[in-house]
RNA sequence: CGAGGUGUAGCGUAGUCCGGUCAGCGCACCUGCUUUGGGAGCAGGGGGUCGCAGGUUCGAAUCCUGCCACCUCGACCA
């Protein structure tokens, strides 16, 4: 490992791939636009995965999994839906290989062409509105409350590590429902819980709102969002909740009986976060020495470093530090004796931080005499010696505190670099120095459109708590419909 | 797909204009000894069809031709 990262204000793009890089969060992947994750990023996917999954189960919802591959005449069936996705969709039309004629290497056998071509799911809402059809008649077969977790393929022109890879990883629910009522709560329901998600685990503050119909999922009647501030003021779309109305069933037709023997089509919702989670989590949280990892996803919440000298033995220090870690490991806290030889403390006080660990334990010959362990606070720098008979309850409530002081720091900036003004011609220059701008819009297209233009920002939501405060619409001066926040994005 | 650029060890690079001990350096890696409280030191060692294919030449990383790959910027995006 090279020593340090491109500092952040140098160039923000680059520190961001050489922090993952670095961390060993991700590498690249041999086929352009893939990734690896690498075993300590998949640790932090794992955690954010394991809080999502506890939410999803708790709110009535199970697991199932559907096929990678779909029918090509699937994706045609939902107009808006086909028109969104086409332009990004690994196709497979042949099933074998066979050796060149050349001798070199293997082509693809013509004579394997597939009778219909195949989609590598780009989203799932098409297979899965399939096998509802079959599925559902009555209204008692309702409602459907169906996650998967799954890989989908989108073949994007432009890749970046985590942020949109060609392959990514996320967890997509798709709910059917007998009322439309039902289906609107449903889908309000998951956005509260990736809110709560984002802001209790990550410790990302998010702003929660309605997507514009130029940035709606195709073929949904409302998106739902959630979007966060990342630290070089640029927004991120973090999370979408999807209230599809009746479009899925009616492409695939699925009815169903009501109770007075009525046939009805059904309503839909689907939902998803993905791998862009780990993204954020970078962008939000990471500084020019790496990594800042919340204490609620960190895979190491607390890594000891022992200084060996020639007067102490690594016998030594692991008996002094017995009692403490049994201690840990009875509170659940996930720890990490890093007792690696001929590596000096130095270099492992820096790569730990790349890493960001939230506490550095270190113990050496002082801290032994002492009956203190020295401890490190990854948020702040903070570093204190504690008392080790009581020292695994201080850290339990120190990683509280650093939770916490995580999410207030990025909630913070994120504060600090939001802007309110009915004026354009401030909007551009706010703009320019970026953040998020809070704005009144007249609900018209046209200006949205004209506003990416000349701007490149997007909006980025109308706001669910919206309070009409500007009268006109920053654009077009018409008198505003809805409170939006604009940023440019990801 | 349009415009620029780059390919030399795992990574980063020198050398390319001007052909001739040029295949070199740093990091990483391996072995040994000494070290270990903010990226250890010394000694020794391994690793390369210089992107690929042709051509020019006594001789090509270097010149010529073709191809391939990747990067940056635009149109698309969880």
């Amino acid at each position: 490992m090279s020593k340090g990262v491109t500092p952040k204000s140098k160039d923000y793009a680059r520190w961001y791939t050489d922090v993952i890089t670095k961390a060993e969060m991700a590498d690249y992947g041999p086929v352009k636009g893939t990734m690896v994750i690498r075993p300590y990023g998949f640790g932090v996917w794992e955690s954010i995965k394991e809080s999502f999954d506890k939410r999803f189960k708790e709110t009535g919802h199970v697991n199932a999994y559907f096929p990678l591959f779909i029918p090509k005449s699937f994706l045609s069936k939902e107009a808006d839906h086909i028109e969104g996705f086409a332009k990004e969709c690994a196709v497979v039309t042949h099933s074998r290989l066979k050796s060149s004629p050349d001798g070199e290497g293997v082509v693809v056998d013509p004579d394997s062409k597939l009778e219909e071509e195949i989609i590598v799911r780009p989203t799932s809402e098409t297979v899965i509105w399939s096998m509802y059809k079959k599925w559902i008649n009555s209204y008692r077969d309702l409602p459907i409350l169906i996650n998967q977790w799954a890989n989908v393929v989108r073949w994007e022109m432009r890749t970046r590590l985590f942020l949109r890879t060609s392959e990514f990883l996320w967890q997509e629910g798709h709910t059917a429902h007998a009322t439309e009522q039902e289906a609107r709560e449903e889908s309000k329901q998951m956005l509260d819980i990736y809110q709560e998600v984002l802001e209790e685990v990550l410790a990302i503050p998010v702003l929660t709102g309605l997507k514009s119909e130029a940035e709606r999922f195709a073929g949904a009647v409302d998106t739902y969002c959630i979007e966060a501030m990342m630290g070089d003021k640029k927004a991120l779309q973090a999370g979408t909740s999807h209230y599809l109305g009746q479009n899925f069933a009616k492409a695939f037709d699925v009815k169903f009986q009501t109770e007075n023997n009525k046939e009805e089509l059904v309503y839909a919702t689907s939902w998803g976060v993905s791998t862009r989670l780990v993204g954020a989590l970078i962008m939000v949280h990471g500084d020019d020495k790496g990594l800042r990892l919340p204490p609620k996803v960190a895979p190491v919440q607390i890594v000891i470093i022992p200084i060996i000298k020639n007067e102490n033995s690594m016998a030594e220090v692991e008996k002094f530090l017995k009692p403490f870690l049994a201690e840990l490991k009875e509170i659940g806290i996930r720890f990490k004796l890093d007792d690696r030889q001929n590596i000096s403390p130095g270099f492992k006080f820096n790569e730990w931080e790349m890493k960001g660990a939230p506490i550095r334990v270190e113990v050496g010959p002082r801290d032994m005499e002492s009956g203190t362990i020295f401890c490190a606070r990854r948020d702040t720098g903070e570093k204190t010696p504690y008392k080790i008979e009581s020292a695994a309850s201080t850290m339990s409530q120190l990683l509280e505190e650093i939770q916490k002081n995580m999410f207030n720091q990025a909630f913070e900036f994120r504060e600090k670099n939001t802007f309110s003004t009915d004026s354009y011609a401030e909007f551009k220059n706010l703009i320019e120095k970026g953040g998020f701008i809070r704005c009144g819009w007249d609900g018209n297209p046209d200006s949205e459109a004209k506003i990416k233009e000349e701007t490149k920002a997007t909006i980025r939501c109308i706001l669910l708590d919206e309070k009409i405060k500007e009268k006109n619409c920053i654009y077009s001066g018409n008198p505003t419909k809805h409170e939006v926040i604009f940023a440019r994005a990801y």
